[in-house]
DNA sequence: AATGAATGAGGATTCATTCAT
DNA sequence: AATGAATGAATCCTCATTCAT
């Protein structure tokens, strides 16, 4: 009588494991985490109540897993990006990784607000950052960036593709996040050169 | 149990409210809109449950009402300021008002953490564009500011003033945020000057 | 500041209590006694809240008041219908009473719908009764109405007079309910004066 | 401290429901649907609190599932009442008909408590009449019964039965519903059938 | 007399979580 | 593994009533 699911090698275990995931993604970047509900999620992913609890052991650790994903994603789609076309000199390097992912978000709109939103609660930025610092110490090392703390410059940086994605979340006038990247991110990077 | 308040002429009433609200920020301050309940907003304020429904209609036109309060506390904040050292030339408007909305927040965590926080509620950010996009413009046009569009390098400002202040608020490392908003939006300046 | 009401002589304090009554008496009527707040009918009589607790103990007997004054204006009605337009015989004054019922409802929905919904807790019909049993008693030793408890007879002309006029209350389609009512009611009558 | 109680195959849940339903029925017919709380409910079924919005989205939801059980149980109990005594005539139907309601709720006090108090929620009589006016039509094609519109008449009779039926809840002295109701039905019927 | 602020006991509803099956 | 019924704490909001002024 009950809707039994086909009984469960290990991969069919991993399977169900994602399919919660993309459910729980889904409905999180939709409705926020106070906003979504475990049978949301359960209706969602065509479970049941109870299974997410199977696989989670809680809604935050459902949230947080689902963000551990999107984070890693965001991270690779970055790297394959810069394998497919080298930066030439070190302060390329941080036009190019910003630009890939603006692309990324642009592709990904739930994966922008899954990670934007909730912010307090992802602490996304802090992943992102020690990455986009090494860069910048590099670009200051080797490349014609100016001297200050690359923490702070990272921060910067990750500042403005957040909030420009999120912008493009918002309103779809003017300009492009594309072109509006270029341009903000240009415009900082102008200034780190300059002198 | 418990004693009756005195019972109110006009400024009472006022104070009142005004007692209400003060607790009402602090709370939501600290816990954000879905964190905080009504008993807390009262327990606050040494009010009793309905109280709080008696000034306000719901928590969502409580919390608006804290909001707004909080928007002009820093429209003031930056008026004030930009009186008392009136900026030379137009593209310095832009540098003292980024430098009064720091200070305004350095001195005021519980307004920065009320306006960044819960933002899809707050839509803090749209109503201190447009201002800072006719100062941009201004600056465009009789100083020495880079051409491209006012609203998306206003946004641009917005962005990382909210961004550093958030970030002040979680880790209090390294440099002041005065310091690194000084550099950070320096040097973003710095780029709009370059050629 | 505040908006106190003239002194108030002896009849200014029966005034008050005559609006707050007319008040009481819309809004129950529209919205029946769970529906119904002090506040509304504070509002409607243009008084304070606290005000109506001046002259009326409870709800509860703002209600009762409200129902008393109703049952009295339509006993009122009544009698004055009945001066008017004496009964030739006593089984007419069955006919004539429940006529002038009808009438009055008829130019008073209000009053209608008050004695009528919330009826577990009007009680109407009891007061109606005592003296319905009476005429059909009368007719029943002076004029041609059959035998039969008069109580009864009351009842059942009570109620088809209640639900008529409710029906009236809801649809006023087919035809009207003083037709309805001379027919329905003048069926029965024959039935009683059967044999 | 709460015994969880056994999971449940698909009769239990629906025993479950069944169980929810009585206890609604009970205490929705001795409170009605203001006076009753869910939290009454529960305790009625020994179910907890949330149980009931398992089983029904509302107390709206879980007060209409008891009038319409209760609509549905009165048609049965007409249509038993007339298969086992058919009436052997047109008008006679009209008869039986109102009889058999009569000894229904006769039988069965909550039933028509539920359907006769929140009147104005349970639309019973709308359900009731369509059949009864059919039954009267075809007392007129057919019977004895005098001309006129057979929907007044249909509501005529309902009116009665609906007001005795209630009669009888509130004083138990004087003759039994069933007698009253057999002489004033009787008597309208007496009236209908004149000439 | 009148006011209206203050109180706090409900009451409906939601939902994360548990657990018997 | 999976189910989904059961739980009950938590929360928003309403409103009759009181009472200091």
């Amino acid at each position: 009588m009950s809707k039994r699911r086909r009984a469960g090698t290990e991969e069919d275990k991993a399977a169900r494991r994602a399919e919660l995931l993309a459910a729980a993604r889904s409905v999180f970047a939709r409705k926020g985490f106070h906003g979504t509900t475990i049978a949301d999620v359960a209706r969602g992913a065509g479970a049941s109540y109870g299974t997410v609890y199977w696989y989670f052991d809680s809604k935050e650790a459902l949230f947080d897993a689902v963000v551990e994903a999107e984070g890693e994603a965001l991270q690779a789609a970055v790297l394959d990006a810069l394998a497919e076309d080298p930066p030439a000199d070190p302060d390329d390097a941080l036009a190019h990784t910003v630009q890939a992912v603006f692309e990324h978000f642009g592709r990904n709109h739930e994966g922008a607000r899954l990670l934007l939103r909730d912010s307090s609660r992802t602490h996304f930025a802090g992943r992102f950052l020690s990455g986009l610092a090494a860069i910048v110490a590099d670009g200051q090392d080797h490349g014609r960036l100016r001297a200050g703390p690359p923490e702070v410059i990272a921060y910067a940086f990750a500042s403005l593709v957040g909030q420009f994605v999120e912008r493009r979340l918002h309103h779809d006038d003017g300009l492009t996040d594309a072109e509006a990247a270029v341009f903000v991110v240009g415009t900082l990077l102008d200034g780190l050169r300059a002198r």
